[in-house]
DNA sequence: AGCACGCCGACT
DNA sequence: GTCGGCGTGCTC
């Protein structure tokens, strides 16, 4: 192809550092021709992408003598004077990526909360006097043309070679319909694509395999790619390729097929938005990102109906509420504010809101699920009217659309209080004095794919950039957050009665232990009688109750009577849950599943006994224990539907932690903890003070009344439940804890980090394992800074072995040294979990 | 992520 | 020689 000579640019800009999101690190290209100036850090624009346009984030200024040949930047979707992020924000996480040895693309894809899908309208020409009649017949002239008249492969050549002028201009997000296109209406261009193609008649040379390979592609027609081949043809990617140099398969321009996700969008009708349609599809089968849905619009297989919509509507915020009640909190960097209940620690947050909001500052506040985001919204929404500004959501419940939307009201300082998940983190928050992280403690905050960011830790160094403060506010606060300032309402009124499985009361007569095995069965097992006989009393007096079991499912595993064999799963190193609705086996690390095995494989015994209750088991209990009361389920395989009991209803629902994420039942009279030990069991050293929180958030479930809360255990005497009993404020067991991790040097005395070694062989896992302790202790890692290597607590996990180191450094800075000894490459696949939750 | 490439061991 | 599995590198 013929090469063009650009008129020489003096001096060359500086290149611009990008992120798509992908997990890749940050890329850098050239700004968009003829455009100089500042780099225009937290802007998004379009830049060149694997031969389509993607939308990227700049964050920086690129290598300025960088040996790679960089693309230019095409288009620059945002103002300068508004970015989509603010810089500092930029910086922060960029900081927090690198610290965490994470690729930038990576973070940012989980934390932009909006702005990967833009809409544009999209022209080109080719510039003047150039002819791309070499390009071929279907290849821009000196016309504005739609750029969907064209293969996106084809632009991008043209675009190399510096020939293209383009236009962008962007289209409002429309609320109207996505609908597909007639056939016959969509542009030529996007039904041609490069494909492999068999030749007519296959060359002598080919090996057996590589003529099974050519055999294949030419009775199924060409394919998309060499691995799409491969796989169909069922041989490796060697062969293939060896087909193609043999000159038994080229690359070709064809008509397309239309692509599956057309083909859904045709057969279902018109869906609301892009993300309904992405949504759709995949949930049939067939897989479809927004991105690529936003790609298919792009190109002419379908049409956003464009309407001058209004933009799509927010939830309603609260009732504007003036408070005269006096700001007592501390004016610290970052401070605490735990105990009580959900509305007075709102009532005790909302002077220093409403404060900073009438100084006209941003506020952000942060919820790690959605029951304690829809309390936060009622709670002080209401706020910002009464500051004369505006309060705006930003989560996963809300569209593509409302995100974006709500985006630009943050943008343009039109609304200044943000309550949203952890995707509002980056919001164009201009000027933010305060940043409030509710239930800090919250393992829902800790991402559990991809980047596994834990959110606070990012949320403290956004609030650091910004000069803003950061607040935890809480149930009960985590023991990182106890060395802070703070203060800690009164706790809320609490009646507990504790089962103590291990010390049954009564029987005196039996002497103090003499050789008496109590078995829990003598107290009622799985619902002790002291539970029963409170839930016939619920059931008498016509009010409601909640059973908390430890586990969904039946029972947590089957056991073979004669010869104590567990059924296992085949990917993974742990038990199998029984199910009984569905008479099946489930991993719950995996969702491996399987039907019963009709006798056990190792003895043939035709008898399963099942241990540790589920919610399955524990309802099945209560409706044989209290006969007639309604029975209730909540957890992830069965939400019934909750309504009677919200209309006041007599009844019993019987869920795991999930049911804490709907509302109290309004005639609450009883809560059960069926088994409290399993919070315990967990081999993590914040177990304990889960444990704590979770039975304050029970304690404080309901928004007036104070539940009889009733509590199975082994361990009576467990400080986090003693503290409970005796009425202790919310700090009292965090506190003791706090000393507890000083003793032992872990957070908040240390930073850690979990390092995976994992692979399919184990040896192979083993040995980079060790290879990585020996490397840290090479760069000079102290012994007390590094344990391990251990195998991780489940040995084999979806068909890989896992090996763990776990880093213990004095701060972040000291972290980040000993990590960045982890830049190489290993002969295992090594990941980095920085503050690490579960599972240690 | 998704793709192509290349090394290596197994097999003929 | 042939084949396939698996690890590695690349996307600007």
């Amino acid at each position: 192809m013929r090469r063009v000579t650009l008129p020489p640019a003096s001096p060359p800009p500086a290149p611009w550092r990008v992120v798509v999101p992908l997990p890749v690190p940050a890329l850098d290209y050239v700004p968009p021709h003829g455009r100089g100036g500042a780099v225009p850090v937290g802007c998004r624009v379009l830049v060149p992408w694997r031969g389509e346009l993607a939308v990227a984030l700049v964050v920086g200024e690129g290598d300025p003598h960088g040996a790679h040949r960089l693309r230019e930047a095409v288009h620059v979707l945002d103002d300068e004077e508004e970015p989509w992020v603010p810089p500092a924000t930029v910086e922060a996480v960029c900081t927090w990526a690198r610290d965490a040895r994470l690729p930038a693309g990576l973070v940012w894809g989980d934390l932009l909360g909006a702005g990967w899908t833009a809409r544009y309208d999209h022209r080109v020409r080719a510039v003047p006097g150039a002819d791309l009649s070499a390009f071929g017949r279907r290849a821009p002239t000196g016309e504005w043309a739609s750029a969907r008249d064209f293969s996106p492969a084809l632009l991008d050549a043209v675009r190399e070679q510096g020939l293209l002028e383009e236009d962008f201009r962007p289209t409002s997000r429309t609320r109207g319909l996505v609908r597909a296109r007639p056939l016959d209406a969509v542009p030529a261009a996007a039904r041609t694509t490069t494909v492999l193609q068999a030749d007519p008649e296959a060359p002598g040379t080919l090996t057996p395999k590589g003529r099974q390979a050519w055999a294949w592609l030419a009775e199924q027609g060409p394919q998309p790619t060499l691995s799409a081949w491969a796989r169909g043809a069922g041989v490796g990617t060697g062969v293939v390729s060896g087909v193609v140099s043999a000159g038994g398969a080229e690359h070709v321009e064809v008509e397309a097929a239309p692509p599956a996700a057309w083909t859904w969008l045709s057969e279902h009708g018109p869906v609301e938005s892009l993300s309904a349609w992405a949504n759709g599809a995949t949930a049939d089968g067939v897989p479809l990102s927004p991105t690529g849905a936003g790609s298919l619009v792009a190109r002419g297989w379908a049409d956003a109906v464009q309407e001058a919509a209004p933009p799509p509507p927010l939830p309603e915020p609260g009732a504007p509420w003036l408070t005269h009640d006096p700001d007592r909190l501390p004016e610290a960097a970052a401070w605490r504010l735990h105990g009580g209940r959900s509305l007075s620690r709102f009532r005790t947050l909302a002077p220093r809101i409403s404060r900073l909001l009438a100084q006209g500052r941003g506020v952000l506040v942060l919820a790690p699920d959605h029951a304690t985001l829809r309390r936060a919204w009622e709670g002080l929404s209401g706020l910002a009217e009464t500051a004369g500004t505006r309060a705006v959501p930003i989560s996963g419940a809300l569209s593509d659309g409302q995100r974006e939307h709500a985006w630009n009201l943050i943008r343009s300082e039109e609304a200044r209080l943000v309550i949203g998940s952890y995707l509002a983190l980056t919001a164009s928050l201009p000027d933010p004095a305060l940043i409030v992280v509710l239930e800090e403690a919250s393992d829902a905050y800790k991402l559990a794919a991809g980047s596994h960011a834990f959110i606070p830790d990012v949320a403290a160094r956004v609030a650091q950039a910004h000069d803003a403060a950061l607040a935890l506010v809480g149930s009960a606060p985590a023991a990182e957050s106890v060395p802070l300032p703070g203060a800690v309402l009164p706790p809320p009124r609490a009646r507990v009665h504790v089962v103590d499985y291990a010390n049954p009361p009564e029987q005196p007569e039996l002497g103090p232990l003499s050789g008496v095995h109590l078995t829990p069965g003598d107290l009622g097992y799985p619902v002790s009688h002291d539970l029963a006989r409170l839930l016939r009393q619920v059931q008498e007096r016509g009010r409601q109750a909640a059973l908390l079991a430890p586990r969904r499912g039946y029972s947590a595993l089957l056991r073979c009577p004669t010869c104590e064999h567990t059924p296992q799963c085949r990917n993974c190193d742990v038990a199998l849950r029984f199910h009984q609705e569905t008479r099946q086996l489930t991993c719950h690390q995996c969702g491996y599943r399987e039907s019963v095995p009709d006798r056990c494989d190792v003895c043939g015994e035709q008898m399963w006994k099942a241990r540790g209750p589920g919610t399955e088991w524990i309802a099945q209990t209560v409706e044989k224990l209290a006969p007639g009361l309604p029975v209730y389920r909540y957890d992830r395989d069965r939400q019934d539907d909750l309504a009677p009991l919200h209309a006041g209803e007599s009844g019993v629902v019987v869920g795991t932690q999930l049911l804490l994420s709907q509302d109290a039942p309004p005639n609450l009279a009883l809560i059960g903890v069926t088994l409290a030990d399993t919070w315990l069991n967990l081999s993590d050293f914040r177990a304990s003070e889960r444990y704590h929180r979770l039975l304050r958030q029970l304690a404080e479930w309901h928004p007036e009344r104070a539940p009889l809360l009733v509590v199975q255990t082994f361990q009576a005497d467990h400080p986090a439940l003693k503290v409970l009993v005796e009425g202790r404020d919310a700090l009292a067991y965090p506190a003791a804890e706090e000393r507890v991790r000083a003793a032992l040097g872990y957070p908040p005395h240390a930073r850690l980090a979990q390092v995976e070694v994992a692979a399919r062989d184990p040896v192979r896992a083993k040995v980079a394992a060790q290879e990585v302790f020996d490397a840290l202790h090479g760069a000079g890692a102290h012994a007390h800074e590094v344990l391990g290597p251990a195998p991780s607590p489940v040995a084999r996990l979806r068909g890989v072995y896992p090996y763990h180191l776990l880093l213990r450094a004095r701060d972040d800075a000291r972290l980040s040294q000993l990590l960045a000894t982890l830049d190489r490459s290993w002969k295992a696949r090594v990941r980095v979990d920085v503050n690490p939750r579960g599972g240690l």
